[in-house]
DNA sequence: CACTCTATCTGCACATGATGCGAACACGCA
DNA sequence: TGCGTGTTCGCATCATGTGCAGATAGAGTG
């Protein structure tokens, strides 16, 4: 997605209006890595701006994705992610501790597939999943850190 | 998944039981290739069996894919879908109706992948997104219908 | 067949994520 | 400063699932 001057231009030339709650949301949300969730955008915007809505949070979110700044992914953890890189990529989801990191997948174009006999496809998506390195080393681990880059190049095979 | 039979004498060995409403279901799987929701597997079950709990819809779909006798996949659509299928294969989804259909990738072991630096791979599933044969057709077709393959093969660009 | 031990079924409460709605609010502009 | 419309917020509501406990009924045993 753009900077937030960029998006508050935007908005104030499509007539919406540029409010505190907005500016907030797309400082947060510029640049993150992490695929937040609505409820944690919610926990880190109540921090600097206390009594903001979890329902504002979400109708800025959505209001987002139908513009095209963010994209929405549900891994099947519960909660929707969302995601200001805009640009062609995958993921991959640790199943301990639901980190979500993207995935740069070259030469997809070449897969040979059988089975989309009649549908028209507009989108395609790789979703790995696995366990991170925080994890492995740590059983137990729960909470997600920002972001982290490992070593130990483990490219599991693809079934 | 095994068939009715076979799953109701692995059920009796291992100390469960089989019940009317455990074999119905079994039926109601067996070579079912619409990947259902339990809400549609409840309804289903419901013509023949009123009465039917959809909690024990549900229990019997967590035990069956505990088992390893189900898949269960969440294609963002809010519920959860179930495939007797086991067998190492992926999905198209219709963005207008959620119909599901298997997709058989090739060479996918191939494929160039850079960002699964610390994480260990155990799966990997691809989810083509588009829209069906009938509701190309159709602009506002709704209700999916069981199975049905047609032609035009529009194979769609893989970002 | 009757008995007994348990697994199972069912109904209901509860959890969670997300959306619909309307009154109060405030951005942007004259 | 005042106005009008887009926003925010709180709360009700929906949807998918899960936890719980009493009633029910498989499936061996005598
Ligand atoms: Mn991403
Ligand atoms: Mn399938
Ligand atoms: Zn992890
Ligand atoms: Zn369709």
């Amino acid at each position: 997605m753009r900077s937030p001057a960029e998006l508050s231009s935007a908005f104030r030339e499509s007539g919406l209006k540029v409010t505190p709650q907005r500016q907030l949301l797309f400082r947060l949300l510029h640049d993150n890595a992490t695929h937040p969730t609505a409820d944690a955008l919610y926990a880190s915007a109540s921090q600097q701006m206390p009594g903001i809505s979890l329902r504002t949070v979400y109708q800025t979110l959505t209001d987002l994705t139908s513009m095209g700044e963010l994209q929405s992914f549900d891994f099947g953890n519960g909660a929707t992610r969302f995601d200001p890189n805009v640009g062609s990529h995958h993921h991959v989801v640790c199943r301990s501790c639901h980190e979500v990191a993207d995935v740069y997948v070259d030469a997809a174009a070449d897969l040979d597939v059988a089975g989309l006999e009649g549908f028209t496809i507009d989108r395609s998506d790789i979703v790995f999943h696995g366990v991170c390195a925080r994890c492995s080393a740590t059983p137990h681990a729960t909470t997600p850190q920002p972001t982290s880059q490992t070593n130990s190049p483990t490219t599991g095979d693809m079934p």
